[in-house]
DNA sequence: AAGACGGGGCA
DNA sequence: TGCCCAGTCTT
């Protein structure tokens, strides 16, 4: 697809099919950059009541530094994402004060205020004051990674820099504002995340995904390491000098090494509610001795995502039936184990030996 | 390069 | 319930 064909069938699209919104009906700098602040990482739908709250409350950047941080953060409370408010406080004193109330008119200023970064700064410089720059924010990667059928995932380096470079060779430089706008608009309306318009896209004929079915798997995105919090309840079993190992498998964390019998849970729980309702352990609750429950879980551990609780019990003799990846190591040849790693480790945290 | 930061939409 | 959304700053 030609770039110039683009830039005017999107620019076509948006003036037909705007939403009308009080940021747009201004190029004034202070109310541009403080509807993309809150605009960042949240809906139009959320955020404009708050655009009209902050509008009214400090209708311009001096009325903004002059307030306290914990005003502004009353009228933030909700919307999340916390340290852009407290950033927005920030620029706005330095704009009230390093700049005396004259906002920052280019891509490169604006970028060394606090809580603007390439996006922000793009979107200011262009809507303000049209400085030819291009806006890269979620909905410049989909509308083109569809449009012109790119599969470089959008969260790395080389991709960033790919799409950025790509948007500033479709940017239309004799109407910068209108073209972001329109693009991001055309994003957001149409060629939405999921269910996109294709069938009623006046880029059908000409859309790579729209050709290719490939709507949803562009834009490609790199598999996320997702941080899920982690709780791992260790039940360190203990019978004579044999422990209770347990060899990790699955794709998983510490695969192939030994830990102990665990019950893992998504969030904190009482230790009571956890030794009742699982199953194991009521196997084995009746073969232990020697239980304080005092005692119980005070070991904390933290690696990375994981905190991990530790109990140890001593059974007064071993179980008949336990599953397959538990094994009783006796002490001695905990260390000739295939991969110590753990095992060593926790043994001196916890001075079993 | 990877993680933290939030609330809302949606399956 | 849990995944997804995706700018900026920090580590």
């Amino acid at each position: 697809m030609e770039a110039r064909y683009f830039s005017k069938k999107v620019v076509e699209w948006y003036q037909q099919n705007k939403r009308s919104l009080p940021w747009r009906n201004t190029k004034d700098p202070y109310k541009i950059w403080l509807s993309e602040i809150i605009l960042q990482q949240t809906r139009v739908s959320q955020g404009l009541p708050y655009y009209q709250d902050f509008v009214r409350e400090f209708p311009n950047v001096h009325a903004l530094a002059s307030a306290s941080e914990q005003k502004v953060l009353r009228l933030w409370q909700g919307l999340g994402y916390y340290t852009r408010a407290r950033n927005l406080h920030k620029a706005a004193k330095e704009v009230s004060t390093k700049h005396k109330g004259v906002f920052p008119s280019s891509f490169e200023e604006l970028k060394k205020l606090p809580g603007i970064g390439e996006y922000t700064a793009a979107a200011i410089a262009s809507i303000s004051f049209e400085e030819a720059v291009a806006v890269v924010d979620g909905n410049v990667f989909r509308v083109l990674a569809r449009m012109f059928g790119i599969d470089k995932p959008i969260n790395s380096p080389e991709g960033k820099k790919y799409f950025s470079s790509l948007a500033n060779q479709l940017l239309d430089k004799k109407q910068p504002a209108t073209f972001n706008q329109a693009v991001m608009e055309f994003g957001a309306l149409h060629c939405t995340p999921k269910n996109p318009q294709c069938s009623t896209c006046s880029f059908n004929a000409t859309c790579i995904a729209n050709k290719n079915n490939l709507q949803s798997v562009l834009p490609y995105k790199l598999a996320s390491k997702k941080s899920r919090r982690r709780y791992f309840y260790y039940i360190v079993i203990r019978k004579g000098n044999s422990l209770l190992m347990n060899l990790r498998k699955g794709n998983d964390i510490w695969k192939g090494l030994y830990d102990f019998y665990l019950i893992e849970k998504s969030r904190l729980v009482k230790t009571e509610h956890l030794l009742n309702d699982d199953l194991f352990l009521k196997k084995l609750k009746p073969l232990i001795s020697d239980v304080s429950t005092s005692g119980l879980f005070k070991h904390i551990l933290s690696h990375q995502n994981i905190q991990a609780k530790f109990i140890t019990l001593e059974l007064a003799k071993k179980p008949v039936a336990i599953p397959e990846n538990l094994r009783f190591y006796s002490i001695k040849k905990v260390g000739q184990l295939p991969k110590p790693v753990l095992i060593s480790r926790f043994l001196s945290d916890f001075r079993l030996l």
